[in-house]
DNA sequence: TTATAATAGGATATTATCATCCTATTAGCA
DNA sequence: TGCTAATAGGATGATAATATCCTATTATAA
């Protein structure tokens, strides 16, 4: 559904929508605890706050924290640059094979079935994702025993 | 949405079933038409040609047709040796980063929407995607312009 | 039985995606 | 000022997807 480098952004900033606002979270932090290739996850995050939905601060206490809201910042915002959800051809066999003259019987179940897709990127926000952790719900030896895998 | 290979198996399934049933059309006649690469086309069918979908015939007066008919070929038939739809994880980023049991927010409503997509391939055939060219509704002159662009 | 027209399929080239390596730049702190 | 910790980013390598080339195999018809 995604690529690997917009699916690595979207977990990163996910991650990021979980930290404090305001205190930066190195590449090596977040590569390291998403098991992501640091730099490759570096230029990723990179390309991200170039445009805006996240900023850097270089140097010594440096790093990568959320631009704005988590609640502001939707999954098309993040994934888009890497994947263009945008740009998507209508018809799924490609440009015009049906067009909306010319419409297989398909065509408006498909239409339906892509809208609500795109819906779903630009209506969700990272802080839907962002896990709101409830320790009520959790038993405390669940969550010591958690393994990073799974 | 399909990798290009999925893409051109289901544009060439398409164009096989608006054919005469029983009459082979050969890879050089479909990838013309669909403007593909003949040799690539070639493998892509006779991999549809192994799982059953479509039937091929050597030697003069061969080629490919369907093996069965075309309202009962679902386009997850056609694309799934290509792109294994089925496989596709449950949680949009990656394996399990939010599972049933530790939901994010959005965890049902992707959920859903990923079931749509499914049912919309499960459940289109062939016979949906095949032009029922419906002469009356398309006025004989723009019928002539058409420029297999757009 | 030979010529021809088609798919079958291995080998290989090309291209895009994913990933690593290394150096430059910037900021904070002693 | 110089040391260290961080991002910035160019160059390059690895891998998978896409595409081409060429020969083998099979079927039909003269």
């Amino acid at each position: 559904m995604l690529s690997q480098t917009a699916e690595y952004a979207l977990r990163a900033l996910v991650l990021l929508a979980e930290r404090t606002p305001g205190q930066p979270a190195r590449v090596g932090e977040l590569a390291d605890e998403l098991d992501i290739p640091q730099n490759y996850l570096s230029k990723t995050l990179h390309t991200l706050s170039r445009t805006g939905v996240i900023a850097s601060a270089r140097g010594k206490g440096g790093g990568f924290m959320l631009g704005r809201a988590a609640s502001d910042i939707t999954l098309f915002d993040v994934v888009d640059p890497f994947d263009r959800l945008g740009n998507r051809p209508v018809c799924l066999m490609g440009q015009g094979e049906c067009s909306e003259a010319h419409a297989c019987a398909a065509h408006a179940t498909w239409k339906a079935v892509s809208a609500q897709v795109q819906a779903f990127f630009l209506q969700t926000t990272l802080a839907d994702l962002a896990k709101k952790r409830r320790p009520a719900l959790a038993p405390r030896a669940a969550r010591k025993r958690r393994t990073g895998k799974m």
